[in-house]
DNA sequence: CGTGTTAGATTGGTTCTACCAAAATAGAAA
DNA sequence: TTTCTATTTTGGTAGAACCAATCTAACACG
């Protein structure tokens, strides 16, 4: 991944050397790709990937648009990696900030249908739950989410969501290692996140989706040596007492 | 982006057809891509799109391994589009939700650098005040909005401002047409942002954000003719009344 | 018997060339 | 001037060849 960093950084003074403002035109893949040292085939999967964080505008037939200027710096902060845990501590603040509004909003308008799929997605996590490999059921629970914000029906919103609970491998991101016990706690909240969207108690969902991740961010500060920003770490401190009589 | 979403609907069937369960290897693009009908270049384009939102897990020289089995239904939400407008529905609601929640983040930790930049921010969108090309002017407001995610040291808050504040040209998207009173208007609050987060009043930073973008989605429900969505229509006329007064 | 090494096969990544399809452009015809 | 058509430009797809990381299994050594 460090290659494509290299490519996006010389794309970025090309474009600064033209001259180029939010709206104009980039130069054609075919000259483009020589003048970055790739092959057009390569330059293109680098387009798409800008095209997906929104950064530039694909028209088959016209062209390839710019859409913002400050190119350099949206991909910039994914090696202002000081702390090798940035990944995982930033994953769980945005969620801690963002996912409760997201469980709100979908209890309110989550349709027939999509509670079904969570259904799903539940038996399929308890299914899991005893079975030894950790690791799927993490990206099951990652599903649950995704199909949480997809209740909400509104696009922008699933595309956060997308975002907070995609977990990139292909970086050094940490991969959670949960005891028997602690799966079968996180899972009860899944259940009980259910049943609050059944209901359309949006308060208690979004309560619930809080707690979760601040438990599940507590446990991995113990267990994995990692520090959670201070917003997440108040949080957990503030919450803890209430777990104690629990 | 129609065939993309038959594609992934056939693959859906062959990873079900195989049995294959999360964590397990999927055939070899070589393989695959035939029984898809298409190239593997093609395949793989989508086999990266699929892992840009975490459904697989490609390593080199290994295979690519299936991280959940909800596939189908993480590309669905793209097309349900019935109303013309509602991309800037979703987006006006989106960023009601989200982007006061940034602001007040924002606020508390922004460093100086990040300051002077939407500061030149703001004195470009002051000259594009008095030129007539109102669509740049909203270009570079939207600029405005995504420096002050990156005021967040937050990676995924930064991705998820930008999700939000991207205009998708190639979309049936609405270009909003401003007059020059209602950019002076709203160029106002950009200043009175920036004085917000100058003095780390986190409060204020939050709720002049949202009044900025409840202003203007009042602004395009009454020239543009769209309904925007329920919690933002709401909200809107919960404000009117604090308006009145000023 | 166990263990480390190495050669070959497997798999994703890149390059190259040719061609297809949508879009923009220029020029002829009305 | 307007409208239509042919041409050019541009992104999209196809397929073959090759590179590089990984895995596998056979082998040699202690």
């Amino acid at each position: 991944m460090r290659k494509e960093r290299i490519i996006v950084d010389r794309l970025s003074e090309i474009i600064s050397d033209l001259g180029l403002q939010p709206g104009d035109r980039l130069p054609a893949e075919r000259n483009l790709a020589p003048d970055l040292g790739v092959s057009r085939n390569t330059l293109r999967n680098i387009l798409r990937m800008l095209e997906a964080r929104g950064l530039v505008n694909i028209r088959k037939g016209s062209g390839t648009y710019l859409r913002t200027r400050f190119m350099g710096a949206a991909i910039e902060p994914l090696e202002q990696r000081h702390n090798p845990h940035k990944l995982i501590v930033d994953r769980f603040e945005a969620a801690y900030l963002l996912l409760p509004l997201v469980a709100e909003q979908s209890a309110l308008r989550i349709g027939e249908r999509q509670l079904a799929d969570l259904q799903k997605c539940n038996v399929a996590l308890s299914r899991g739950l005893f079975s030894e490999e950790s690791e799927k059921v993490w990206s099951e629970s990652l599903s649950f989410f995704r199909l949480l914000g997809m209740g909400t029906g509104n696009e922008f919103i699933v595309r956060t969501v997308e975002q907070v609970c995609t977990i990139d491998i292909s970086a050094d991101e940490l991969v959670v290692k949960l005891s028997r016990r602690e799966r079968e706690k996180l899972f009860a909240y899944h259940v009980k996140i259910l049943h609050a969207l059944r209901v359309r108690d949006a308060e208690e969902a979004a309560w619930l989706t809080q707690d979760y991740l601040l438990h599940l961010a507590k446990y991995i500060e113990e267990h994995e040596q990692v520090r959670m920003s201070d917003l997440v770490f108040r949080a957990i401190r503030e919450r803890e007492g209430e777990w104690e009589g629990s």
